[in-house]
RNA sequence: GGCGAGGUAGCUCAGUUGGUUAGAGCGUCGGAUUCAUAACCCGGAGGCCACGGGUUCAAAUCCCGUCCUCGCUACCA
């Protein structure tokens, strides 16, 4: 950044409306957003921090068809459970909007309109399966049918979750459709695509040019490895009825790709906002003046980095984003945070646990930030924060300087008269901290922000303990009046560089000290040269704790209630697919299985799942290729006794010939297991 | 297999363009103190900077190779 920009337009990631908000999400994106949103506005600059929920694509609607339901009624639920948690944790968007919102409709709309009237897209025909008496095609998750690989005959159409292949829909034996339960046929659909390898010379010049040194490297790096990897057209429309039509005529039954719609979602958010504050919305997105910083978490580069930009670009008026600091994930107690597997913090239950202890969770969130890696949240470090950091640091030198002055000068700032050089170099050092803060904030540490914050906390606690007013209260009450003064101007410093992480605290801190700051139009900056935060005279209020001591046994009940997550989780691993339909016995004669031992075993090259066996099958030894690298080392299983399916059609697996499949099942870690005779069989014995 | 990001004290992390005894917070041990939520303050211990080579007067930092973790991607009949 050249000079300083005259505005910004600060974005998080839109949360989809399929589930409440976790500790995941808090930590990666919003709680960062919110502390470099709050910094700016402390510093007077002008935000538009925005936000919205994301209602549109097959998830949604899918869920919405299990749950009997319609999309709408499980977007209102969701959509009004996040943004309460967001208004809970005091993530202050100036706007919350959602994407079913009329003006966003209108505005991706519009925007699509533009580009395709621009030639901005490439059409293209492509066969597509079509429930006919639906009269509907069908995207990938609406279509079941039997697992080419595995044979679970309940995979989707685009994964099999039985044995976690992906799959194309047409792939399938026995489709199936997921609406009216008849086998759809192949017919021809028209879309659209963005020939994202048109853009390729654009992003190497902006990105990997332009940014190498501004952006995050685990940003920069996937960015890379996407465009070395060669950019390709990607769809945005798609067969479905849930989203934002088409503009454009003879595309009935299409609606945009949800990523597609999605990130305009910023732009609609914006507009809703500047309508409602009679502001003009366009410079926030149009003025090369403007900044435009985009929060994230790590799922989301490519879309951010590489689709979005391409689309603005593409429209041709608007600005590019300036950073986009993405995180990356967040772990809970070592294990991944899982929406489906309720391995999670809710935003909403964490509360009901810790009322009006907001504050501690952002504290912890960012002081154990993902910005460089993932990281994990225990409940332990939780407790250890609160108490020995919050409580023992920050809540204990407030309440120190706050008693104090209460107790000499019945809440009246003293008058300092001459300072001592202590007390000259401790002010000194005070007046450092806005600008050492704002260094971090405007890099994205916050992780780093948060800890020069504490150090503001930590010289009080020092100066004190090295002044030790309460030694010379009798003997020497005009050298106390200069440290308590000193020492409430460190309180009165901490109430103001503490909003943006501890916006809860910071008010209340405001409060005791009689001073709510914030009316300012830019207290950061009054603050940093500002050599009576606190004038003499001037009457703080009683002094209450800002935090409390977090007890042994509320930790002990949240690693319960994980505890019982796991266990549930492990009883529910019980939901086996259902059996499969009845076959003839003509049907199972068709098979020819034999009892088989692996003579030789190797790991495929340039594969990582892939093992290429040799197995005697008393028949002959042939040659078998098996995606079980996973599990063994091919040193491990020579000489193991196996059971093969030997008349299935031979397959070529990367240029090697596999003749037959080794069954095989797996334990209740996904380990898989042989399947074998329980006593000696000879190679070549028949299974039946 | 390819690509990307990581691997630094018990834990969570800093270490900018290679340069003095490798840092911080928490934990731990010891001391001091009592204004304060047994908190604060001071001090100590604790590191073959993943491993092996190389470049250099000098490497946590640069180069090559190996191993491990995470992500994307190919593969799974």
């Amino acid at each position: 950044m050249p000079q300083l920009p005259k505005r910004y337009t600060i974005t998080s990631a839109l949360p989809y409306t399929n589930g409440p908000i976790h500790i995941g999400h808090l930590a990666g994106v919003y709680v960062p957003a919110d502390i470099y949103s709050r910094y700016l506005r402390l510093r007077g600059r002008e935000v538009a921090f925005i936000c919205g929920s994301d209602e549109h694509g097959v998830a949604i609607s899918m869920r919405a068809r299990k749950e009997g339901i319609s999309p709408r009624e499980i977007i209102d639920k969701y959509h009004t459970i996040i943004k309460k948690s967001f208004a809970d944790f005091g993530i202050s968007f100036d706007n919350y909007s959602r994407t079913s919102a009329e003006i966003h409709h209108k505005t991706a709309s519009d925007f699509f309109r533009k580009m395709y009237d621009d030639g901005k897209f490439i059409e293209e025909v492509t066969e597509q399966l079509y429930d006919e008496k639906a009269g509907q095609f069908l995207a990938d998750r609406f279509v079941i049918g039997t697992c080419p690989k595995c044979g679970n005959e309940e995979a989707y159409g685009d994964q099999c979750e039985n044995c976690g292949t992906s799959l194309n829909a047409t792939d399938l034996i026995n489709p199936k459709s997921t609406i009216t339960g008849t086998k759809p046929i192949l017919k021809e659909t028209r879309h659209w695509f963005l020939p994202l390898d048109q853009y390729d010379g654009f992003l190497r010049e902006w990105i990997l040019k332009g940014h190498k040194n501004d952006w995050k490297p685990n940003v920069y790096g996937q960015v890379k490895s996407w465009i070395d990897d060669g950019l390709k057209p990607r769809a945005v429309t798609r067969d479905l009825d849930w989203g934002i039509p088409v503009p454009v005529e003879g595309a009935e039954g299409k609606v945009l790709y949800v990523w597609f719609d999605a990130p305009i979602g910023y732009i609609s958010s914006t507009k809703e906002w500047a309508a409602r504050e009679g502001k003009n919305w366009e410079p926030y997105w149009k003025d090369e003046q403007t900044k435009l910083v985009h929060f994230i978490g790590k799922d989301n580069i490519v879309f951010h980095c590489v689709i979005f930009p391409s689309m603005l670009k593409a429209e041709g008026s608007y600005i590019l984003p300036d950073n986009v600091p993405a995180n990356e994930f967040l772990n809970l107690e070592g294990n991944k945070l899982s929406t489906s597997k309720n391995w999670a913090v809710w935003l909403h239950e964490y509360l009901e646990d810790f009322p009006g202890k907001q504050d501690v969770l952002r504290y912890t969130l960012t002081a154990n930030a993902p910005e460089t890696k993932d990281n994990d949240f225990t409940w332990k470090d939780f407790q250890a924060r609160n108490n020995n950091e919050l409580v023992a640091i920050f809540g204990n030198f407030v309440n120190r300087v706050v008693v104090l002055t209460n107790k000499y000068y019945e809440g009246i700032v003293p008058q300092p008269g001459d300072l001592a050089e202590t007390d000259k170099t401790a002010l000194a050092e005070l007046k450092k901290y806005p600008e050492t803060i704002a260094a971090s904030i405007e890099r994205y540490r916050f992780r780093e922000a948060l800890s020069e914050l504490m150090n503001v906390a930590r010289l009080g606690n020092k100066y004190l303990a090295d002044e030790e007013p309460w030694k010379i209260a009798k003997d020497n009450p005009e050298r106390v009046k200069a440290i308590m003064y000193v020492a409430l101007q460190v309180a009165g410093m901490l109430s103001v560089l503490s909003e943006p992480f501890l916006p809860f605290t910071a008010k209340k801190l405001q409060q005791m000290l009689g001073r709510p700051t914030l009316d300012e139009t830019a207290p950061w900056d009054a603050v940093t040269g500002a050599d009576d935060l606190l004038p003499a005279g001037h009457k703080i209020n009683k002094a209450e704790l800002l935090f409390s001591k977090i007890e042994d046994k509320e930790i002990e009940k949240q690693l319960e209630r994980l505890e019982q997550t796991k266990q549930e989780n492990k009883s529910d691993n019980n939901d086996l697919p259902p059996q499969k339909e009845t076959i003839s016995y003509e049907d199972f004669a068709k098979l020819d299985m034999r009892v088989g031992t692996i003579v030789e075993a190797e790991k495929m090259k340039k594969a990582d799942k892939l093992l290429i066996l040799k197995v005697d099958t008393g028949l002959d030894v042939r040659t078998i290729v098996s995606g079980i690298a996973g599990s063994f080392k091919p040193e491990d299983i020579i000489g193991k006794k196996v059971t093969v399916l030997v008349n299935l059609a031979p397959r070529k697996l990367r240029g090697v010939e596999s003749q037959g499949m080794i069954l095989m099942t797996q334990d209740s870690a996904g380990k898989l297991v042989f399947l074998n005779p329980d006593d000696v069989v000879e190679n070549g014995e028949t299974i039946s």
